[in-house]
DNA sequence: CACAACTCAGTTGTGCACAACTAAATGGCT
DNA sequence: AGCCATTTAGTTGTGCACAACTGAGTTGTG
């Protein structure tokens, strides 16, 4: 009883603190991700989300915003921004498509492309700083998915049932 | 060979995306939590940073930004415009050390210790949230603090490997 | 005492995530 | 043709993360 705000250690107290700790340890390593990209992908001039987008663009070739944004789960709101900004850099270019006026086709400058020559190492060293092998990767990548789809349903049902 | 950008698929690129996949998995996870706060807390009228401080007030009683930040793993420039939205809703309160002047004391209100009353229901339904039980998402906890550890400790030598 | 090294909070600037909104274009319908 | 719901980018505003820096305060050392 020495802190008057941690008195009276009832039940409900244990789940607040294992709550706390999911979470929070989920965040914890997304940040520690974050801070292995930001190290290794400052020799490409890159940010992580940046990478994201150029990855899903080596992969695809060229593709509307509205495509990249199901790719990444990120609304426009986010890309718009982003976009603009990889294309200052001289990475990719954005352009009306003639088909259909209201999407924009992001596509790679030559720079853009050859960027990858850069960037196939990256992985590697990605995974190394992990200290997992791939089926652990593999593994615990299952497990997070899983419990994305658990939480964007449930998030989705929260809402339904706040139409108070 | 349809799309350019797709050719000459090499042993490389199955680390470029298998690399993809786990950290882009974290990351999604970590966003599909924080959907799942923002609709809980929404109530509360916090974010998820917000409670993550709320939470560590509850349990220390009072202290200074620095330990704050120790706990949360966060520094000034996120934890000093964040705590003063929190004064100004009322719920804490930020006072200059009277034994050393450079430190900052945060410290409840009589409004953020109530609030606590109404906090103690968010965990069960954010575990009731990811379907897992106490035991599983224990063990998924260690997992992330493990691959943390490992992230954090290849950041550092990164950086130390970049002093060129 | 004087002075250098350090500590701590805060500020500034950049970038991301997301909600809410705007505006243009499209396509279906009568 | 005229109308309307939908689709698609973009803009604005709020909040967080972090790097780099500032400036006040503190501590150790000669």
């Amino acid at each position: 009883m020495s802190t008057p705000a941690a008195a009276a250690a009832g039940p409900e107290d244990n789940w607040l603190r294992l709550d706390s700790q999911i979470c929070f340890s989920l965040q914890a390593a997304s940040r520690a991700f974050n801070g292995v990209y930001r190290v290794i992908l400052k020799d490409l001039g890159l940010t992580y989300p940046q990478y994201l987008v150029m990855l899903v663009l080596w992969e695809e070739g060229e593709l509307p915003v509205k495509k990249l944004g199901e790719h990444l789960r990120l609304d426009s709101g986010t890309l718009s921004p982003l976009l603009k900004r990889l294309e200052s850099a001289g990475l990719v270019r954005r352009e009306r498509s003639a088909r259909d006026e209201r999407s924009v086709e992001v596509r790679l400058t030559e720079e853009g492309t050859a960027l990858r020559e850069r960037a196939v190492r990256v992985p590697r060293r990605i995974v190394a700083a992990t200290g997992l092998d791939l089926a652990e990767i593999g593994e615990l990548r299952e497990r997070l998915d899983q419990l994305t789809t658990a939480l964007d349903t449930a998030a989705r049902q929260e809402e339904l049932g706040d139409a108070r």
